[in-house]
DNA sequence: CGATAATGATACGGCCCCGTAACGATCGGG
DNA sequence: CCCGATCGTTACGGGGCCGTATCATTATCG
């Protein structure tokens, strides 16, 4: 059952979170962030830095620089795999998770808001 | 006609395109710089710097600063008002429409594939 | 063991953006 | 005509993110 929309309410929905996330405080995740941070709240875990790196497309760097300023925000944290200590576990926090709901509520509120055509 | 979607396909919504503009190598525009450039192409001329700042609670130069980098980027224009020379008139151009063009195509499309609940 | 590979973190130089404050240009009322 | 108000821009200091290259730690394989 796919969603329907028409690029005019895709535009408009696209408008007005934007609008809401430039004027929300709290919000001040770059699309990298965004991206990292509900790829890790959305599929399944674990988490390395490697495989989100290959996720997104980008270098490693990118990946611990944005878990080093969303973990400041409590958006997520970090643990060493006791099974291989080489890698990294992310993990999700009790304020990524409201952060992420937050989101949905914010895109879905605008959504029912938009008119036809 | 509200658009029903619900918050887990909101956020797996939000999710693919967030991934999509990442791997985009032209798509670089920050979360502020999408809002006023959505904002140029959605609402009616016309669009002021002071207008704009006051519609999305920024400063002035957040937006000469934003009109300036997407000026290079061809997807804005300025022009000074002839009426009153203090102004300047946001124009529209090619390739700004045809990047929102871009935009609402990636979203109507990741919607499509989204399945149910 | 020892050499190699893999992982995540860090250093570096560069670029862009921010907010505050100031500026020049222009308009408008007294 | 002039002085204050308004407009957009610029200057400044600070902070964040980028990509490349390099690093320390840990695992793996001969």
């Amino acid at each position: 059952m796919a969603l329907e929309i028409k690029p005019s309410q895709a535009l408009r929905l696209w408008r007005q979170v934007h609008l809401d996330l430039v004027q929300d405080a709290h919000s001040d995740l770059s699309v990298r962030q965004t991206a990292i941070l509900l790829t890790i709240y959305l599929e399944l875990p674990p988490h390395t830095v490697r495989g989100l790196a290959s996720r997104l497309g980008v270098t490693k760097p990118v990946i611990t620089r944005a878990l080093d300023s969303m973990g400041k925000l409590g958006l997520v944290s970090r643990r060493r795999d006791e099974f291989d200590k080489r890698n990294v576990v992310i993990q999700r926090t009790v304020a990524g998770a409201l952060a992420v709901e937050h989101l949905a509520d914010l895109v879905t509120a605008r959504a029912r808001e938009l008119g036809p055509a």
